[in-house]
DNA sequence: TTATTAAGATACCAATCGGTATCTTTGCAC
DNA sequence: GTGCAAAGATACCGATTGGTATCTTAATAA
């Protein structure tokens, strides 16, 4: 018989890839046929209907995503590279061809917070996610002398997140670096005065 | 005969609230009809087609935040208490119904933004008009000696935005105020530096 | 080489999409 | 009242939607 695990990652890449620059609601199984060349009845064998597909495919883009920060992090020795390597993601992959349309996390939020209440959620864990990351990371900063003990950290997770993904947005409607340079520019400076 | 203008002022509230709460491409005209009691009989004699339709409660949503933006702003009389003006309106609007699905910069931004090259540009022209406000008080601010005369307008009005915008999205996510409150508290010292 | 079974293709379904042509109703001028 | 024109309702169009039932192809075990 075919590769069925092969084709299987290729509808979730192509169809993630979809999801991501039309939306989910907005992209069609037929557009997801011609993108994969293979039939709906092929794709159909192996999802149980477009909402299992939508699902398996934001949770793709979300491991894609943690992953690659998470290895940034950990390649980074100190509190202040650490938050560097986060910046350096967020800056550069608005060109790699990796997330076309954008940051996942921010599509999904926009997308599904009033209508889709599993999207929803599952961008909820991300956020959920993003933010524990950086708490952790502004948490074992204060252990290791490298963060200001006052530090609040909820407050610095939720800034940062927040310019990150404001800049993402001016930056995509303005198909340029300046906006997103700009908040990194700040959030590099806001790191700089928590850190001792 | 009935009067045209209110059952098309009608058709372009409905269609906006739909529009911002759904989507663009997610409500279909059907839709419209059972939100305004209305035929597409009706509707169609009032919009040349859906494009149109949407183009016009862009703009109504747009005129309608501007304006407001404006209001608050021309009552306030200083650099700081004008710029308070502003964070409270982003601060309230969360609750209010006027906007049910969130700002309407950033919703139409991320759907657009790789798809629907008249929205997007619609959605430029806000982002533009937007900064264009922030920079203007910026400036004003420095010759009324309310702001740092050395102040970068530019980079001050970009990081305001994207917070807010990303502030916006994280409390329309997690439903709360907590993250739209904390970056406007970040604001407001960044603000409170470049004032005299 | 052949039987088996999973993978994928084809053909179809009702429902809905945006859009239009036509019919009916409404309100005003006369 | 009657005529008239505009506003809105109704009925339809082809295309597309998500989904399914069935048929064909391909790879492996015997």
């Amino acid at each position: 018989m075919r590769d069925s695990e092969t084709t299987r990652r290729t509808i979730i890449k192509e169809s993630a890839n979809l999801f991501n620059t039309q939306g989910y609601k907005a992209t069609s199984i037929s557009d997801i046929t011609k993108a994969t060349g293979l039939t709906k009845g092929a794709i159909y064998r192996h999802f149980q209907n477009k909402s299992d597909l939508e699902q398996q495919a934001l949770r793709s883009l979300s491991k894609l995503m943690f992953a690659e920060i998470g290895q940034s992090i950990r390649e980074a020795g100190t509190f202040q590279l650490k938050m560097e390597a986060i910046f350096t993601f967020f800056e550069t992959y608005m060109h790699t061809p990796m997330y076309e349309g954008g940051c996942p996390l921010l599509n999904v939020a926009i997308e599904a917070d009033d209508t889709n209440v599993i999207l929803r959620q599952q961008a909820f864990n991300m956020l959920a996610q993003l933010k524990s990351s950086v708490n952790k990371l502004v948490e074992n900063g204060i252990k290791n002398d490298q963060v200001k003990p006052e530090t609040d950290a909820n407050f610095y997770s939720t800034i940062v997140i927040a310019m990150l993904e404001g800049g993402i947005m001016m930056s995509k409607l303005e198909r340029s670096d300046d906006a997103i340079c700009k908040t990194i520019r700040h959030l590099r400076a806001v790191t700089q005065s928590i850190s001792v």
